[in-house]
DNA sequence: AGACGCTTAGTGGTCAGACCACTAGATCGA
DNA sequence: TCGATCTAGTGGTCTGACCACTAAGCGTCT
């Protein structure tokens, strides 16, 4: 029994060694005095610091890295070594995608919740939309139109173009969130794209949906571009989710 | 330049050696190989099957604990290693406390979205709630109505008052969400809190509104219970962020 | 025969120390 | 002056070891 500063010493050390690199990031997060764009101490630093190895650093760096708060690079200068940064979007996408996958999240309450989202984010896109946000609305929709486009890319180019609403929104948070959402929604729905008997037709409609919104967004008519959202979407999601049509 | 192996080759190893754990653990959840309970290999089995060191396989292990995709237990038996399982509300709350507490998500923004996804909330519970939610949402009410009542405990018993609600939804998804959403709110809020001067009328005012929203959601108005939850919010946002009254 | 206690094997948790790949900037040379 | 080279500091990775914990097996004692 030569050990005495391994028995857990709640006042300073407390439960496992990355947990203390993790709540040592979090206050200084929450405190504000980590920002966007500020750097984390070296990991040899940082392991020497905390009285942790330079694993345990590690750890707890990849966590914060799975969450979008940091950046790690290589190299020497002000770009190298772990920087605070604010990319929540892919996090976000792959935490969504993976609890979706898991039939932890049913594609029903999904449905649900993104067509809360994208009501939100129509609205907002009708007030907020810039030209160029229109734009490339615009080429989406006219990428869909081509004739005899396959499933797959219609349905990237569908993905795209709920993705551009939300991120013309003006918030980021909703556009994030909608567009990780719809991201992994993306494998199911390819899925439910590939096994439907009508496709000409669905496609159709679809595409009618879609320019029904763009007009909405683009004239200002928030009201109008949020109503049609929600119906497209519970359109689009009885066609696939109940069987094909006929 | 001896090195032969440690080229990338992107047909089979493909960038950090951490990643090819992430892919290969995301591929089997992706493809339905992996489900809640299942047991990921022991991390010394998984190092030597995919070639890498067991370092690698933690940090990828700390990532999908970071999404609340694994659950890791020391010991012997079924119930140790390192489990898949699905409890994404507390990674979901810690990712928006950091990106909210970084100020990529900006209040304004957050609130917005807390709004839509608190009406879907309120309009599910008002045609789901259990007689055991409803009872502990009356118990969060009186608790709340404690005269002297300090900021602090209110903040959380107001939360959890508007988590509950989202409990009783029967939408996971919203629930989560809506609950994270809160509760990356709660130091900015209770911040406020403490702040302002006319606390005896502010806090009525929430208690008001609050009641009214239980008597909707007890009463099955959905529509109801919608409007009223999107007043309140606005409303005490209102009176928070501009500043105390008078 | 049963209940209790000990041993054991297998798991994640942690550590120390080493080397590699990469990059910006300093240094040195032509 | 400008280019090539060197250097220091960073994250990325690996190895091999030990610790703490737990369930289950095994034994002994009652």
């Amino acid at each position: 029994m030569t050990k005495d500063q391994t028995v857990v010493r709640p006042g300073e050390a407390g439960g496992q060694a990355f947990e203390r690199v993790l709540r040592w990031v979090d206050d200084r997060i929450l405190s504000g005095e980590l920002r966007v764009g500020d750097h984390l101490p070296p990991e040899r630093e940082l392991a020497k610091t905390l009285g942790v190895s330079r694993a345990a650093v590690r750890e707890a760096v990849r966590t914060f890295q799975a969450q979008g708060v940091v950046r790690s690079a290589v190299g020497a200068g002000a770009a190298a070594g772990t920087t605070v940064t604010a990319v929540p979007a892919h996090a976000l996408t792959r935490l969504l995608r993976l609890h979706v996958a898991l039939a932890n999240f049913p594609l029903p309450d999904v449905v649900e919740v993104r067509i809360s989202l994208e009501r939100l984010s129509a609205r907002l896109a009708s007030r907020h939309a810039s030209d160029d946000d229109v734009d490339g609305m615009r080429q989406l929709l006219d990428h869909m139109a081509q004739p005899g486009i396959e499933r797959e890319e219609f349905n990237d180019a569908d993905t795209a173009f709920h993705v551009a609403i939300a991120a013309s929104a003006g918030n980021l948070l909703a556009a994030d969130l909608t567009a990780a959402m719809r991201e992994s929604m993306r494998l199911p729905i390819l899925d439910r794209f590939r096994r439907i008997d009508g496709w000409e037709h669905v496609i159709d409609e679809l595409r009618h949906d879609h320019e029904a919104i763009y007009a909405a967004i683009t004239d200002g008519q928030a009201d109008d571009a949020a109503r049609l959202v929600e119906d497209h979407i519970r359109r689009a999601w009885q066609t696939l989710g109940v069987g094909a049509p006929s």
